[in-house]
DNA sequence: GACGTACCTG
DNA sequence: CAGGTACGTC
């Protein structure tokens, strides 16, 4: 006997998903701010030398910047430290050897190239020199929001490091000690800050260059043109992945180096705010990443959060920014990593890139999509790479499937087979999970924590959701109950990861099943009174009934499911009451059927044991 | 205010 | 079937 009320009934929706491990969400913030300090270290503008050298030296390339990183970080001034770095790596280049960067040219073309090349170079190094001693590439808005930022730094340990008492204590006792390590892990993350800024100025640059360079070959030797094309884009794809791999292990070394200096990088430390972006701020995405604030602000965002929301200037509020949101999107965390998984530390090629925060994979893949596409291009443009498609995770097939679906496109062609990831889009939150946008940061997380394959797109498609067999299965539960109870929901639904998203979709199913069900008896109703039927006792409902063949066509179209003798008789019932009530004209007043809804409500069975384990019935 | 529901609309 | 809205309940 079920006799679920309407009112009693799916008052618990979000059940179960409130659980999310939110200061985990920092990691990324910390994690940009650690690529965007090691990219300082190239803000001298010899980051083409290093890289075209690098091509042929790369071991070396790395050490000489995991030496300036290391400079940079006992430098108590990254911009001293920057100007020294910089004299030093323009004397080099310009003793660096001509690029053999050739990737399969003819030996012919090998001369011309290597000149043309080395022009090349020469000119791009000279405009990112230029935009290194440009206000724009290192503006002195930085710097004193760096010096707010130390000036807040107490505040953000007092918050995470065992309270005020404790961390003035220990840093009396030991203050030069404290002071360092904090000034060396904020210059650490400014290093890296400005290191990623510098990538996007540098990608856009390269594309620059040698988008004007290919008009000027038009007018000279054809075939040499074309090779020259080739070459340019053999060069040019040498370059990103240089430059990719580069800032990898800047940003490997900067980890591995953190670490050296025990300092305590845990998200709970670094990003302690359980308040992290709301699923509104993600929802505001939409622009291209130029149209995004500027990296700076990101960074000086996160930052805030890192302390805690510890000022008014730079409240979690404030971060409705598009660009980090859309670049975090693909990277949420899996429902595993909830809390413990994700405060792991962070070695770079570890963990799997499964929509999570703290995933490496995803960092580079955002370095992977400026040198691909630029510096301009949106960031919700980034694919969402389905575990399996995951370079770097070949655990990633292990995470559950059960994932939810957001306003899922349940179409009949799906039947019988869960959609790919591979099918899956960019993300744009805003379409996650309507009517209820307004989903918490929290909430969206937990969404994307419980579907690995979790993609938001504009065209929506979150794979493994509510699938067409979750529809179908829905509609053969509504021959037991018209009104389950989120319980039920989810008591019936175990290969669904519930939260508000789905519990609504699901309710909005069996709404709009009761709808058509009661337009049905309505209609059937006015149907006998219109034949002339006087007595409610000559109205009775069978499986030959027209009105049964419509409700079994609408709920068990494929007549593959026998539909309870129950189902039959509350369908008698309900016919009934519609034509009792409107041969007694109560259809008169607008709510005339809220009476019947009340008398349909308690007549719901026990759904069939089946229906827990059988996700296609 | 959040939630569940009915109703209307496309 | 979903979006939007209004209403009632808690």
């Amino acid at each position: 006997m079920n006799l679920s009320l309407p009112d009693q009934n799916m008052h618990n929706p979000s059940e179960g998903c409130i659980e999310d491990d939110k200061p985990d969400l920092m990691i990324p913030c910390f994690r940009r701010n650690m690529y965007d300090e090691s990219l300082a270290s190239y803000s001298n503008g010899s980051i083409i030398s290093q890289l075209l050298r690098k091509t042929i030296h790369n071991k070396r390339a790395l050490d000489e910047s995991h030496f300036y990183l290391s400079s940079s970080t006992i430098a108590d001034s990254g911009q001293e430290d920057q100007s020294s770095v910089s004299s030093k790596d323009s004397t080099a280049e310009a003793a660096s050897p001509s690029c053999h960067l050739s990737t399969g040219a003819s030996p012919d073309g090998e001369r011309p190239l290597n000149d043309h090349l080395q022009a090349k170079r020469a000119r791009v190094e000279n405009i990112i020199r230029v935009m290194a001693g440009s206000p724009n590439s290192r503006p002195h808005g930085d710097s004193e929001r760096e010096n707010k930022r130390k000036q807040r730094l107490p505040q953000h340990q007092e918050h995470s490091v065992g309270g005020p008492a404790n961390r003035r204590a220990g840093c009396s006792s030991n203050g030069d000690n404290c002071n360092t390590k904090d000034e060396e892990c904020h210059k650490l993350k400014e290093q890296l800050h400005s290191m990623q800024r510098l990538l996007r100025q540098l990608q856009e640059k390269f594309l620059q260059v040698y988008n004007q360079e290919d008009p000027e070959l038009e007018d000279s030797d054809e075939t040499g043109y074309l090779v020259h094309q080739r070459e340019s884009q053999n060069l040019q794809d040498a370059l990103k992945q240089e430059l990719s791999r580069a800032v990898n292990d800047c940003v490997d070394k900067v980890f591995q180096k953190v670490s050296s200096t025990g300092l305590d990088l845990s998200p709970q430390r670094m990003c302690p705010s359980p308040d992290m972006q709301g699923a509104e701020r993600k929802s505001q995405q939409g622009g291209s990443a130029q149209e995004q604030p500027h990296p700076e602000e990101t960074t000086a965002k996160a930052r805030s959060l890192e302390y805690y929301e510890s000022t008014e200037a730079q409240s979690p509020q404030d971060q409705t920014e598009a660009l980090s949101l859309v670049v975090r999107k693909p990277a949420m965390t899996p429902l595993s990593s909830v809390a413990p998984t994700v405060k792991r530390p962070y070695p770079l090629h570890q963990p799997p890139f499964q929509f999570n925060y703290s995933t490496p994979l995803h960092d580079s893949q955002i370095l992977e999509h400026l040198l691909k596409y630029g510096p301009h291009t949106n960031f919700g443009g980034l694919p969402c790479m389905p575990p399996s498609m995951d370079r770097t995770s070949p655990d990633s097939v292990d995470l559950p499937w059960d994932t939810i679906t957001m306003r899922s496109k349940v179409t009949s062609s799906h039947l019988g087979h869960h959609p790919r990831p591979a099918a899956l889009g960019p993300v744009t939150v805003d379409n996650l999970c309507l009517p209820h946008v307004k989903m918490e940061c929290g909430e969206l997380q937990n969404m994307a924590e419980r579907n690995p394959y979790i993609c938001l797109n504009s065209n929506v498609h979150i794979q493994e959701g509510l699938t067409p067999n979750h529809l179908k299965k829905a509609k053969l539960m509504f021959f037991y109950t018209r009104y389950p109870s989120s319980n039920v929901l989810k008591t019936f639904f175990p290969d669904v990861k519930f939260n508000r998203c789905i519990t609504s979709q699901l309710i909005k199913w069996f709404s709009n099943f009761r709808e058509f069900y009661y337009i049905q008896m309505e209609k059937f109703a006015r149907q006998a009174i219109v034949d002339g039927i006087s007595d409610v006792k000559d109205i009775s409902v069978s499986r030959d009934s027209e009105l049964f063949r419509a409700l079994n066509m609408h709920y068990n179209k494929a007549n593959d499911f026998q539909v309870p003798d129950r189902f039959l008789e509350v369908a008698e019932i309900t016919l009934h009451e519609f034509y009792n009530a409107i041969s007694t004209a109560k259809d008169s007043d607008p709510s005339w059927k809220k009476a019947i809804y009340k008398v349909i409500c308690k007549l719901d069975s026990d759904v069939p044991e089946e229906f827990k384990t059988s996700s296609c019935l």
